[in-house]
RNA sequence: GCUGGUGUGGUGGAAUGGCAUACACGCUCGCCUUAAGAGCGAGUGCUCACAAGGCAUAAGGGUUCGACUCCCUUCACCAGCACCA
């Protein structure tokens, strides 16, 4: 026998499963048709431990689910445009296009060594222009129908980049690049209407489909559903109103001021002279102030305009305030503040003095004044001081009020959702171009479809220089106005990566097809895919953009079903051997490559499957590696033992085989894969223990170890001379005949606690009263008897007899 | 702060109402070896010098003949969101 060497068979299997292209699935037939989808890898350069943990168990699930008949799609592509790209090429002075395509085909390499059953021809490349030519085209089709709009929005400015920045390149109120100070700025942008889906995006219960129960829960909050009432409020002494969004009229009564966000467009013009200068200095502080600083600093800030509103209640004035914890973002961007029940609005009261009253009985029906944060009662109870409202429970009043606003004019009921429209504008190279061209005469002129892709050039100034990179490259930019012939330029703008990758899945189906995004029927028989393996940090940014793109397909006519994935899997987290994530920087990182070096692919896919569940978040550990490895040795030495027909497989051999049969196959579909492997080592460990192994049983072995261990598997079975390929067997079946007991074990308890096990021959299990008496005269329970009385016996047949016993 | 989740040996974990700690790692002892490594065998929750027994699934309580599993309270950790009116 010779010794296993993983390095000897590994690249040897490898070549020949390359040839004759097994993994190639036919499309056209759609009977079992089960579609395993792993999210694609963005092109960094080297796969990672992650990718090998998440494709292992794709590619597990593939090879078992084509074995058990399904006719299988398990594509992959990769996520090619970005940021990281840009920078790394900066970096290393290659252009972004050269750099990209030497990883993915480094990374197609690696994929090959961890001998995943991918199919390669179904695949996409996101900065392929083949590919982006129909993200143009979805960009266009959104824009037709207003789903992809212009407009302002708030966002980090570097003024001297002249660039948007995302929060994460702010630090501490500085840019990342140059230093100089961010600030908000209102900057024209391209947005996606999320909104216009916000309620079909709104998860059901229970969901239509198998998706993590977290994730369903994380969209829905980001949604952010919520209904309430827009109140129109005078400002006494000038012809303005104030709209406020409100949840809570029913505290209506108690409201004793007004906060406008400090972008709110009435802020300057209500001021009072003599206000003005203070009003404006703190907007313009607000105005540097980041995100993050803005969260950082929770004490209350704020400045008084001089003016007052009215409340229509009960003719009260109200001072109007400017204050950075109201967010233009949300709602009108202007807050009725009611400081005895709202925590917010009673921090602000007591810092700047504001009066405080009580509209909803406390607990233990406290009436008394509002003197202290712990009596701010926010969620429940009774009105009191609210005239028509008092003694109503508060859910009842705030419908009863309602009403009353409407009807007399003064509000309005709305919805409203947290969900914010997506901003896809980049002020960067490496991305899809935005399909427009801008018109001094005509505005903005889509691209028309037959004159799409509008390729990316290739020579483009992209080091930073404070312009949007392609706007340097004047041959590309300086077009004819398609409309009227004009002078004409491009939109130098480049989308978000994430719209590339919301919609990949489709794409896979009919990577070559020039004429359509993709062919309807096809899709109509392959998608929904059967499920969709990925990370939960893609809990609100990817799957909720994939799952708008599928809302929108819909509209468009192009599918009939809602959702993209019948089942969505949260892969776990590999850490470095330190338990903290991998970082090149903390110089943790283990490198697959390396490590199959020692151990071989087998023992790594065997390793990462059998750490735990599959959402599992562990630290990497070489003992267990070895471990994994030592288990394929011992299934490489088995190889001795085995032996042809001449002797005949025990009824106990063959009841082992049978349940481990059946318990892998479960485990399998359940993706239980660390108690599959579990079972298939109890099993190892007794065959180990034989003097002589059978053909028979040692090849079920080998065949239900293929989807873990690919490689020692495919060897061994030639090996002994079985027809190649072990991964074209049909899945073992388990025969019911062998997995009956003809004893059960019985566990005896006294008063809950186990004391003797009966063994009890089956056709006697049904027979209550004789297993009664077996269990009464046990030697081992008779012993806790004595003295005693036995109350009661309760018997669940086949499960346990529990014996009830008092003095 | 809100939402969701988790808590079991020295370690990763198994068991989702019925024999707690499967499987693996690590460790200890033994065999083999000139030696190291590898390999093979035995042992390994705690307590009790052994045995018999008792105790143990974050802590406390409850439901049940029976609870790691279901319910309540508390604590700890992880993840996401976070001044959302």
């Amino acid at each position: 026998m010779k010794k296993y060497v993983p390095s000897n068979i590994e690249p040897k299997w490898q070549k020949k499963w390359a040839q004759e292209d097994l993994n190639k699935t036919d499309l056209s037939n759609t009977k079992n048709k089960y579609y395993v989808l792993v999210e694609l890898p963005y092109t960094s350069g080297d796969l990672h431990m992650g990718h090998w943990f998440t494709f292992t168990m794709g590619d597990i699930l593939a090879r078992f689910k084509r074995r058990q008949g399904c006719n299988v799609l398990f594509p992959n592509g990769f996520d090619a445009f970005g940021l990281p790209a840009e920078n790394a090429a900066i970096k290393q002075k290659v252009h972004p296009r050269d750099w990209t395509y030497q990883n993915i085909a480094r990374m197609k390499e690696q994929f090959g060594t961890m001998g995943v059953s991918i199919d390669w021809q179904k695949t996409a490349i996101t900065c392929d222009p083949e590919y982006y030519k129909w993200n143009q085209w979805i960009f266009l089709k959104m824009l037709e129908r207003g789903i992809a709009y212009r407009g302002k929005a708030l966002s980090n400015w570097c003024p001297s980049c002249q660039t948007v920045l995302a929060d994460e390149n702010v630090e501490a109120g500085k840019c990342w690049r140059c230093g100089s100070e961010v600030v908000k700025k209102e900057v024209m942008q391209w947005f996606l209407k999320l909104t216009h889906y916000a309620d079909k995006l709104l998860w059901q219960n229970p969901p239509q489909v198998d998706w993590p129960k977290p994730l369903i829960e994380a969209q829905n909050d980001w949604i952010g559903k919520s209904e309430g009432i827009n109140i129109t409020y005078e400002v006494a002494g000038t012809n303005e109103e104030i709209v406020c969004f409100t949840t809570r009229p029913d505290t209506n009564f108690g409201a004793t001021f007004i906060v406008l966000a400090p972008e709110h467009p009435l802020v300057l013009k209500l001021s009072d002279e003599e206000y003005k200068n203070k009003v404006k200095e703190y907007i313009d502080q607000s105005a540097k102030k980041s995100e993050l600083q803005r969260k950082e600093n929770k004490e209350k800030t704020g400045v008084f305009t001089g003016k007052f509103a009215i409340n229509q209640l009960n003719d009260e004035k109200m001072p109007i305030w400017v204050a950075d914890y109201v967010l233009m973002g949300y709602g009108t961007g202007a807050v009725v503040g009611v400081p005895g029940h709202d925590r917010r609005d009673f921090e602000f009261a007591k810092k700047f003095d504001l009066a405080v009253k009580r509209v909803v009985v406390g607990k233990d029906g406290d009436t008394s004044a509002i003197t202290q944060i712990e009596q701010v009662q926010e969620k429940e109870g009774k009105m009191v001081n609210s005239s028509f409202l008092d003694g109503l429970d508060i859910h009842q009043a705030t419908k009863k009020i309602m009403d009353y606003l409407e009807k007399k004019g003064w509000g309005k009921k709305i919805t409203i959702y947290h969900l914010h429209d997506w901003s896809i504008s980049r002020q960067r190279y490496w991305g899809t171009p935005i399909p427009v061209i801008h018109c001094d005469n005509c505005g903005v002129v889509p691209v028309a479809e037959k004159d799409l892709p509008v390729e990316l050039p290739y020579q483009v100034d992209y080091q930073p220089q404070g312009k949007p990179p392609l706007a340097t490259s004047e041959d590309w930019v300086l077009v004819k106005c398609p409309k009227c012939g004009g002078k004409a330029s491009r939109e130098v703008e480049t989308m978000d990566g994430f719209v590339d990758n919301s919609w990949y899945f489709y794409r896979y189906l009919d990577s070559k097809n020039e004429k359509s995004i993709f062919d309807k029927d096809l899709i109509a028989n392959w998608i929904p895919v059967n499920i969709y393996i990925g990370g939960a940090e893609h809990t609100v940014g990817h799957t909720l953009y994939s799952r708008f793109f599928t809302k929108f397909f819909h509209d468009l006519g192009l599918i009939s079903f809602d959702e993209y994935a019948l089942k969505r899997v949260h892969h776990g987290v590999i850490l470095g051997p330190d338990g903290a994530r991998m970082s090149k920087s903390r110089g943790n990182v283990v490198n697959p490559d390396e490590e199959v070096k020692k151990y071989g692919a087998d023992a790594i896919r065997l390793y990462l499957m059998f750490l735990g569940p599959f959402n599992i978040v562990t630290a990497w550990n070489p003992d267990n590696v070895n471990g994994a490895y030592h288990f394929l040795q011992r299934v490489w030495g088995l190889q001795e033992k085995v032996t042809g027909n001449s002797l005949q497989l025990t009824d106990k051999d063959l009841k082992l085989m049978h349940k481990t049969i059946k318990k892998v196959t479960e485990d399998i579909g359940q993706l239980k894969f660390n108690t599959a492997i579990a079972t298939l080592m109890e099993w190892l460990n007794y065959l180990s223990k034989k003097d002589k192994v059978l053909l028979e049983e040692y090849k079920i072995l080998l065949q239900l170890l293929a989807p873990f261990a690919p490689y020692i598997t495919e060897e061994l079975w030639s090996i002994s001379g079985e027809k190649y390929s072990i991964h074209q067997q049909p899945w073992p079946q388990s025969d019911n005949k062998y997995l009956q007991e003809v004893e059960v074990s019985l566990p005896v308890q006294v008063n809950g606690k186990v004391k003797d096990v009966l063994l009890i021959q089956k056709d006697i299990l049904d027979n209550k009263e004789v297993i009664e008496k077996m269990a009464l005269t046990a030697e081992k329970v008779q012993k806790f008897l004595s003295g005693k009385s036995v109350k009661k016996v309760i018997y669940i047949p086949g499960k346990v007899i529990s014996l009830v016993v008092s003095n």
